[in-house]
RNA sequence: GGACCCUUAGCUCAGUUGGCUAGAGCGCUUCCUUGACGUGGAAGAGGUCAGAGGUUCAAGUCCUCUAGGGUCCACCA
C-alpha cells in the first residue's frame, strides 16, 4: 500500500501547492461565467491572525468551488502597506530597541519602514500559500505598487479639479501621541468618568451672570461666545448683551442657536470653536472668532495667560478650576459620565484642533452608493448589513485624508513658498521644492489615509481601465470582509469605485464574524489569549484549520475558535485519507464518469450523492459554507464509510466505489485542497497527469429509485437488530425470516452489517419480532431474553401511542382538513397508518412474550 | 440617544421561504482489538428552543413586550 495509515499534513502540503504553482494551474482560463474576488490586502506588518485564516478559508472555498463548476475565475492576492498601523507597529519595535521615530528624519524612516513591510510582505505571501489560497500570483498587487499610486493620484488630482477635494482650516481629530489628524473612524469613543463643572460667567455692565456647564473648563480661555437656545424664556433678556469671561476678562457674546438643549445643563453653552465640533459649526454660522487653546503637542499654547502656558490638558484644567473657584465663579462640581475619543491605537485622548488638511466632500459620492445600496445593486450577507451602511453614509462628513506620518503615499500638493493660499497638483513627490513658473512650491509634507489608496482596490487590482481582467472581471463577483471595515473600506470602495468606474465595484458582499478567542473574548495581545494560526496549521494541518474555521459559522456573526472542531476536521481528514486507502487496497481507479450499478448498495449511494451534491451546490450558491461543509462530512463518514463501503466488503463494484471516491474528492476539494490533491495525485500517479484542483465537477447521475429504496429499508433493518441486539448484549445471533423468499445479497449484506451468525427459515415463531421487515421476522432468543425485552416493547409502545394520539388530534381538527396542503394532510393519513400497523404487531409480539 | 445581533442538549453552535418525532461536533454511558481508519466502529442518555402575550389549522421560525449578554453608530456641552 503506498498511503501511511495516518494522513500527515506535513508531507504533503508544500510540494502541493508547488505542484499547483508550477502548473499555473490558478489562471483564469476557461470560456464559461466568470467568478472573480480579490482579497482584502493583509497588512504587511506582522504575523497572520485567525481572522486571516478564515477569511482564506472563506475566499478559497468560493473560488475553488466555482473554478471547478467550469467557470472562469480570477483570484488576485494582495498586501497593505497600511500607513498609520504600519507605522505604529515599526514605532513599538523601535521602541523595544531604546529608539523613536524622532531620532530619523523623513526619508530615513520611511525606508527603515520599507524595509520592515518588505520582509513582512514576503512572510505575508508565503503564508497564503500555506492557507492554501488558489490565487493568479501573477495578479499579486500590493499598495505601493506604481498602479496604485498612480491611481491614488489621478483621483486626487481629478477630485481636486472637481471640487471634490478641497484643502482647508477644518477641526481634526488630532492624536497628540501620534502627532497625526484622522478621519472620524479612527477615533474610538469611550464612556468616561468625568465631572460636569458649573461656572458663573459675569454679565458685562451688569451684577448678573449667566451660568454655564462643561466638562472641559481649560477651554474656556477659548471661549468666543456664550450660546442659549433662542426660545428659552431664562435667557430672554441676555441674548446680545456680553459677558467677560472669567480669567482672560475677554468680552464676549450671549448668542442664540436653536442647537442649544434648554434641558441640559444650565441650558447655557460656553462656545469653544477651536476645539469642539459642535462650537465650531455654531462658530461659523455667527461669524464667531476661532482661537486655538491647545497646541498640536497637547499644550496650551503662548498666546493664552501666562500661568497656563505649556501646561497639558490635565493640569490646565485643574489650574483652571481652581482659578475661577478663588474668583468666586465655580458654583457647582458634579460627576459626569461622557463619552470621549480617544486614540484607537495609543488610547490618547483625541483633540480636536483646528489644522489644514486635506478634505474629500462625501455629500456627493455618498449619495451615490446610497442609491445603489437602497436599489439593491449589491447584495450583501447578511442583508442587515446594508441598511447599517445606508445609515452610515447618510451621517457621513467630510474626510479628512491627511495623515502627518512619514509612512505612506505622499500627497501629490505643492505650496507656494510665496503665497500659502497657492496649492498645486504635481506628482514629482521626490522632490521637496520644485519650480513652475519661476515660483517655489513645496512639497506637503503629508501622506494620504491608507484607504485612500485601498478603496481603488476592485479596479486598481484588475487594471482599470484598459486591462484584460478588469474587461473580463468588473465588477467583482464577491467581496468578503470582517465587519470592522465595513465603514472605513467597503463604503469607500463602493464610492470611490462608482466615481471612477461609473459601476459598482462588486456584485455580492459576504460580512464574516470575528474569530473570537476560545473564551468569547476578543483576541487580543494584552489579554494574552491570541491564538496564531501557523501554528494551529503545523499541529493539524492546513485542511483542518480551513474546515474547523468554516464549521457552524455563519455571515455576520462573532464566534469564538474551538479547538475542538479543528481536531474534528483532521479526524475527518483521517478519515478520507483511510477512505482512499482503502480503494487503493482494492485497487480501485477512479477516472470514472459513468459507473456501473449493480446492487441495491450501489443505487443507493448513487442516489445519495446526487442529491447532496445538489444540496450542497444550492448552498454554496447561497454561501453557507458552514452547512455545505456539514452536508459533506456526513455524506463521506455516514453514508460512504460507514454504509457503503461496509457494504462493499459483501460485493464489490469496482466503478461506483471509484466514482464515489472521486466525486468526494471533488466536493471536498474547496474545502480540504492539500489532502484531496494528494489523494488525487496518488491515484493519478500511475495513470495520465491531471490536477484535481482544475477538474471539472459534473452533475450527479440518478440511479434506480426502487433499488437504492431497498437499501434504506436494508439500512433500517440493521438499526433494528443492532439495537436490540446491544439492549439484550446478544452475542449469537440468529435471524428467522418466515419466508425464504428474501434475495440472498440482502440476506449477506444482513449477516454482515448487522452481525448476524445464520439466517433461518423456520416456521416456529419464536423470539423478537422484527418490525421493518415486510414478511414475518425475528431474532430468535430464550424465553428470559425475551422477558427482559418486555420492557423495551412496553416503553416503545408507549411512545408510539403518544405519536398516534398527537397525529390523530391533527387530523380530527377540521381547519387542517381544510387549509394544510393536501399532500401534508394525506403524509399524516398514511404516517397514522402505518404507526397503527406498527402498534399491532407490537403488540402481539408483547402477548406472544407474556403468554 | 439610535441601530443591529445573540439567548436551542453538559460545552460550542446549526436550524434557508412557518409543516409532522428540533439537529451537529465535542463531552458522557454501554459495548466492539471485524482484515481502510482507535484521529476507528455500534448502540444510547440528554432539550417545556430565555420568559410572557399575540397571529396561524400549524411557531424554535412571524409580530409585540419583558429579562439577560454582546456589537456598532452618534459632535449633547
Amino acid at each position: 500500500m503506498d498511503l501511511p495509515k495516518v494522513y500527515n499534513p506535513k508531507d504533503n502540503e508544500a510540494k502541493i501547492y508547488d505542484l499547483w504553482e508550477l502548473s499555473g494551474c490558478f489562471k483564469p482560463s476557461g470560456k464559461g461565467k466568470t467568478f472573480s474576488m480579490v482579497l482584502p490586502p493583509n497588512n504587511a506588518n506582522g504575523n497572520p491572525h485567525m481572522g486571516h485564516a478564515y477569511t482564506l478559508a472563506i475566499h478559497d472555498i468560493a473560488m475553488r468551488y466555482h473554478r471547478m463548476k467550469g467557470e472562469k475565475v480570477l483570484f488576485i492576492p494582495g498586501t497593505d502597506h497600511a500607513g498609520f498601523e504600519t507605522q505604529v507597529v515599526f514605532e513599538r519595535q523601535l521602541e523595544k530597541e531604546g529608539k523613536s521615530r524622532f531620532d530619523f528624519n523623513r526619508e530615513e524612516l520611511y525606508s527603515l519602514i520599507y524595509d520592515f513591510v518588505q520582509m513582512n510582505k514576503i512572510n505575508t505571501e508565503n503564508n497564503l500559500k500555506k492557507f492554501g489560497g488558489s490565487f493568479d500570483w501573477s495578479t499579486n498587487i500590493f499598495s505601493l505598487d506604481k498602479k496604485v499610486v498612480d491611481s491614488a493620484y489621478s483621483r486626487f488630482k481629478k477630485m481636486w479639479d472637481q471640487g471634490l477635494i478641497y484643502r482647508g482650516e477644518r477641526l481634526v481629530n488630532y492624536c497628540t501621541f501620534h502627532g497625526t489628524g484622522f478621519a472620524d473612524y479612527e477615533v474610538e469613543f469611550k464612556e468616561e468618568q468625568g465631572h460636569l463643572w458649573y461656572i458663573n460667567y459675569p454679565v458685562t455692565n451688569s451684577k448678573e451672570f449667566i451660568k454655564i456647564a462643561t466638562t472641559r473648563p481649560e477651554t474656556l480661555l477659548g471661549d468666543t461666545a456664550v450660546a442659549v437656545n433662542p426660545k428659552d424664556k431664562r435667557f430672554e433678556g441676555l441674548i446680545g448683551k456680553t459677558v467677560k469671561l472669567p480669567i482672560t476678562g475677554r468680552e464676549v457674546p450671549i448668542i442664540a442657536d436653536e442647537f442649544v438643549d434648554p434641558k441640559f445643563g444650565t441650558g447655557a453653552v460656553k462656545i469653544t470653536p477651536a476645539h469642539d465640533p459642535n462650537d465650531y459649526e455654531a462658530a461659523q454660522r455667527h461669524s464667531l472668532p476661532f482661537i486655538t487653546v491647545i497646541d498640536l503637542t497637547g499644550k496650551i499654547t503662548h498666546e493664552m495667560p501666562e500661568d497656563f502656558r505649556g501646561l497639558d490638558v490635565v493640569h490646565a484644567r485643574k489650574k483652571v478650576v481652581e482659578a475661577i473657584d478663588s474668583l468666586g465663579l465655580l458654583s457647582k462640581t458634579e460627576d459626569y459620565r461622557h463619552s470621549v475619543g480617544h486614540c484607537y491605537k495609543c488610547k490618547t485622548i483625541i483633540q480636536p484642533l483646528l489644522k489644514e488638511q486635506w478634505f474629500i466632500d462625501m455629500k456627493p459620492l455618498a449619495k451615490e452608493a446610497i442609491k445603489v445600496l437602497e436599489d439593491k445593486k449589491i447584495k450583501f450577507y447578511p442583508d442587515s448589513k446594508r441598511n447599517q451602511l445606508i445609515g452610515y453614509l447618510n451621517q457621513l462628513r467630510d474626510w479628512n485624508i491627511s495623515r502627518q506620518i512619514s509612512w505612506g503615499i505622499p500627497i501629490p500638493a505643492f505650496q507656494n513658498e510665496e503665497n500659502p493660499d497657492d496649492w498645486i497638483f504635481s506628482d514629482r513627490v521626490g522632490q521637496e521644492l520644485i519650480e513652475v513658473d519661476n515660483k517655489t512650491f513645496r512639497r506637503d509634507p503629508d501622506v494620504f489615509d491608507t484607504w485612500f489608496s485601498s478603496s481603488s482596490w476592485p479596479y486598481v487590482a484588475l487594471d482599470f481601465p484598459n486591462g484584460q481582467n478588469f474587461n473580463d472581471f468588473y465588477p467583482l463577483s464577491l467581496m468578503d470582509t470582517g465587519g470592522e471595515i465595513l465603514f472605513p473600506w467597503v463604503s469607500r470602495m463602493i464610492m470611490l469605485s462608482l466615481y471612477e468606474t461609473g459601476q459598482i465595484p462588486f456584485k455580492e458582499v459576504y460580512i464574516h464574524g470575528y474569530v473570537l478567542a476560545e473564551d468569547g473574548a476578543k483576541m487580543s495581545k494584552s489579554l494574552g489569549n491570541v491564538i496564531n494560526p501557523m501554528e494551529v496549521l503545523d499541529k493539524y494541518g492546513s485542511d483542518a484549520l480551513r474546515m474547523g474555521m468554516i464549521a457552524g459559522r455563519v455571515a455576520g456573526v462573532n464566534r469564538g475558535y474551538d479547538t475542538r472542531k479543528v481536531e474534528d476536521a483532521r479526524n475527518f481528514c483521517n478519515k478520507i485519507w483511510n477512505i482512499a486507502r482503502f480503494c487503493q487496497d482494492k485497487a480501485i481507479t477512479i477516472d470514472i464518469d459513468t459507473p456501473e450499478p449493480e446492487s441495491i448498495a450501489d443505487n443507493w449511494i448513487l442516489n445519495r450523492l446526487e442529491s447532496v451534491q445538489n444540496s450542497i451546490d444550492n448552498d454554496l450558491g447561497n454561501y453557507l459554507f458552514g452547512e455545505a461543509y456539514e452536508k459533506l462530512y456526513h455524506f463521506i463518514w455516514d453514508d460512504f464509510a460507514d454504509w457503503y463501503i461496509e457494504a462493499s466488503k459483501v460485493h464489490q463494484n469496482d466503478s461506483v466505489l471509484g466514482y464515489t471516491l472521486k466525486k468526494c474528492l471533488q466536493m471536498l476539494h474547496p474545502y480540504a485542497p492539500f489532502l484531496t490533491e494528494a489523494i488525487w495525485q496518488s491515484f493519478m500517479a500511475n495513470t495520465k497527469q491531471s490536477i484535481l484542483a482544475i477538474t471539472i465537477l459534473k452533475k450527479g447521475i440518478k440511479a434506480d429509485a426502487s433499488k437504492s429504496k431497498e437499501f434504506d429499508t436494508l439500512i433500517n433493518q440493521v438499526i433494528e437488530i443492532r439495537n436490540i441486539s446491544n439492549n439484550l448484549k446478544l452475542k449469537m445471533k440468529t435471524l428467522n425470516i418466515a419466508s425464504s423468499s428474501q434475495d440472498e445479497m440482502h440476506n449477506k449484506l444482513l449477516i454482515k452489517l448487522a452481525r448476524i451468525n445464520k439466517i433461518t427459515n423456520n416456521k416456529i415463531y419464536e423470539g423478537i419480532k422484527l418490525t421493518t421487515f415486510e414478511e414475518p421476522a425475528l431474532i430468535v432468543v430464550d424465553q428470559k431474553t425475551k422477558l427482559d425485552y418486555s420492557n423495551n416493547l412496553d416503553a416503545k409502545i408507549k411512545e408510539r401511542e403518544t405519536s398516534l394520539h398527537n397525529l390523530e388530534q391533527r387530523i380530527s381538527n377540521s381547519s387542517y382538513l381544510e387549509k394544510a396542503p393536501k399532500q401534508l394532510v394525506q403524509d399524516t393519513k398514511n404516517n397514522i397508518d402505518s404507526i397503527k400497523q406498527e402498534l399491532t404487531s407490537l403488540k402481539q409480539d408483547l402477548n406472544q412474550i407474556n403468554n
